[in-house]
Formats: structure tokens, C-alpha cells, sequence
DNA sequence: GGCGCCTGCAAGCAACCACTTGCTCCCGGC
DNA sequence: GCCGGGAGCAAGTGGTTGCTTGCAGGCGCC
């Protein structure tokens, strides 16, 4: 591997475990193997190689998809929360240390911001076209619904390893299980549903 | 004031704003308008300090409370939910500082997942309830019912500021949303309703 | 008055930080 | 052969950090 990439990875691990003040350079040399001067020779400072850093590592994220025209909503929407669960999971430590930074390095937080951002748009326009063909017939606002899933997950990845009691089940079963959950929310079904009527019993 | 409290004050202030590397003594000392040497003569060390800064922060958390007994679901958690909201808020600068420390100081996310671990637990314990009533007619775990709903308020809480795109209604009108989307989600209504049929129309 | 106790002030310590300089070595292209 | 550029190594710079020391002043209590 690339000496610079070698440094970008090892820029990120070493942030994302300790922090940008954490993260010196002598240990993100030592950790990629690499002699420090090299570090500033390749970036100029601490600061643009962790920023490149957190770029590299947020080019880097597979892309999880929803599809423009639903069939199942439930079934779709449990993969891409899966997915994208899985993902944030991954990249929890970065995200909690971009997180913690103060305001001075609020570029690392508005650069991570990106992809959720995205995502969320792509799963707001999802619920739009549920509407649009009658698959989810609950009064709601896309915007707040997309939020509250996203935040869901979230929340899941940053706090399941902190508090484990809280969060019980696997990380799949508990994507699945806000799915249903929302699913109920918007009130929607399978595109096959003949039109039901849901009876609450007592 | 004392100067123990101003101390502990602006210890968690500066830490919320730096992080832990960044709340120097000095500059901690600075704004409690306090001598540095006096800081050491009281705590000892600069971790002792910030460790006590944060319970004490913890132990002045305003208490936010469900009835034992649920009469309005929607009415009830709207209430409670705005409460935990502007809560969540007010400490979000050390709830990030806190989950962005790296693992060696641990103990101050364990610290500071106190009050949020109580707060789920409750919530839970109120659904357990609404189930028993039969006031929430749909199948769900009240651990990930209420997981999901408090990670929602979570996630508004710490990234509205990041992503005011994402969160365009003010906090006290989104908390609302929320309940309004987790009351469909759990099927839940007023005591005091008959059972009524949900024709999903269409 | 005298005795503790708390606090402030000035100075300093060793350790660590980001970053620089000057040198050597090695390896590919001519 | 040799030459240029990328990399390593040793050493050092000025600045900051947590923490300590020594000393002086104020304030209550006997």
C-alpha cells in the first residue's frame, strides 16, 4: 500500500480512537509504520492530514440504496436500515470522536454530516413516493419520519456498545424491529395488500 | 458561590466546549476566576476534577416524569417527550465531549448513560403499562419501542444544530411529531376512546 | 495577640507537543 | 556511472501542559 494511504488510515483509526488532540502525529507515524517527518512532508500539518483523513474515510462507504418505486416497504426498508446500521456501526468511533470536537475543527462534523445527509434525503424521498402510490396511508410528514428512522439507527449504533442492557437484540433484529415499528407508524403495506381494515381489538 | 462549585461549573463547561485534552487547568481555573494552584489543592489532579464536574452535572438534571397510570398516551408523552427533549438539549456540548473521550476515560460516558438508562427505563415501564391496559394494541417490544423513541429524541438533540436543513420545526413542534408517529406505531389511544376500526383507505 | 486555614501570586519543573533542519541512503531513469 | 527525488534518522526549536514549591495576605476563633 500507498505510503500517503497508509498515513490517511492510520490518521483515521488513531482520530477516531483518541481525538484530534489524541491523535498526535508521532502516533500516526508509528501506527502506519511510516517516519514522522514523512507525515509533514506528504501534508504540510496535522490538521490537513486529518482532515484528508476524515475525506478518505467518508469516500470510502459503500452505498446502501433504497429503490425508486416500492413493492414491499417493509422488506425494503429492513434491508436498507440493516445496511445502513451495519455502516454506521462501522465507522462509530470516527463519528463519536468528529462529534466530540470543539467548534475550532467543526469542519470534520459538517464533512461527516454529508453522508447521513444524504441518506436521509434518499429515504425522505422514498416515503414521498409511498404516499404517492397509497402505500402508506398514516398522516405524516416525510421530513419527520425520515428523521426519526434515521435517528433510530443512530442512536443504535452510537449507544449499543455503552449500553448493552439497553439494546438487547443483534443489531440485525433490532433494524428489523423499527422497521416494523415505523412501518406501523406511516401505516404502510405490501403494493400486492388488497385494501384491510386493521381492527384494534379489546 | 463557592469555589469548589464555581470550579466544578466551569470544569464542565470547558470540558463540553474542548473535551478533555482541551480543558486545560489553566483555562478551567481562568474562567471559574479561581487560581490554578487552588484548583489542585481541592481535587488533586485535573481528572479528578473533570470526573466530579460531570456527576455533578448528572445529579442537577431536572426530573422528567410519566404518570404511573396512562389516561392520554398521546397527551402524556407529547408532554414527557418535550421535557427529555429540551433536557437532552441543554447537555448535548458534554454529552458529545463525553462519547467522544477515548476508551481510557471511559468512565465519564458510563457516568453520563446514568440518567438516560433511567429515563429509558421508564419510558418502558410506562408502555409495559399501556399494553396491560390495553390502551397500545399493536405488537411490539416495549425495550424497542421505547429504544426507538428515545434514540429519536437523542438524535434530534445532538445533530439539529449540525443539520438545521434536517430539523426544520422547532424542537417543542418535532418532539410532538415524533409522539404522534410512535403513538401509530404501538397503536396506541385515549382511555377514554371506544374501539375504533383504522380503514387504511384506498 | 496568636494560631490555623484558606487563598492568591510568581516561578519553575519535566514531559510532551507540532514542526524544522541537515544529513544519509536507496532506487529508478538516463 | 550518475543524478534526482522520495524516504529515513537524529537532533533540536519554541510553546504548552499538568503539577509543584515557596511565600505572603486575609479572616475567623481561642
Amino acid at each position: 500500500m500507498e505510503i500517503r494511504e497508509k498515513l490517511l488510515e492510520a490518521a483515521a483509526r488513531v482520530f477516531g480512537e483518541t481525538g484530534y488532540r489524541g491523535a498526535t502525529t508521532r502516533r500516526i507515524a508509528q501506527e502506519a509504520g511510516v517516519n514522522e517527518v514523512t507525515l509533514f512532508r506528504l501534508f504540510g500539518s496535522k490538521a490537513e492530514l486529518i482532515l484528508a483523513a476524515v475525506h478518505h474515510a467518508g469516500d470510502t462507504v459503500p452505498r446502501v440504496t433504497l429503490p425508486a418505486e416500492p413493492v414491499d416497504p417493509e422488506r425494503e426498508l429492513t434491508g436498507w436500515a440493516r445496511g445502513h446500521l451495519r455502516h454506521l456501526s462501522s465507522v462509530r468511533a470516527l463519528i463519536r470522536a468528529a462529534l466530540g470536537e470543539p467548534d475550532e475543527h467543526q469542519e470534520l462534523a459538517t464533512c461527516g454530516s454529508q453522508h447521513p445527509r444524504r441518506v436521509g434525503r434518499q429515504l425522505k424521498e422514498y416515503l414521498v413516493r409511498l404516499k404517492e402510490l397509497g402505500l402508506a396511508t398514516a398522516e405524516f410528514d416525510p421530513s419527520v419520519a425520515a428523521a426519526m428512522l434515521m435517528g433510530t439507527l443512530f442512536s443504535d449504533a452510537m449507544g449499543r456498545e455503552l449500553m448493552p442492557d439497553v439494546y438487547a437484540q443483534t443489531q440485525a433484529d433490532a433494524a428489523a424491529s423499527y422497521v416494523r415499528l415505523f412501518v406501523n407508524a406511516i401505516g404502510a403495506r405490501p403494493a400486492g395488500a388488497v385494501a384491510t381494515s386493521v381492527v384494534q381489538s379489546r
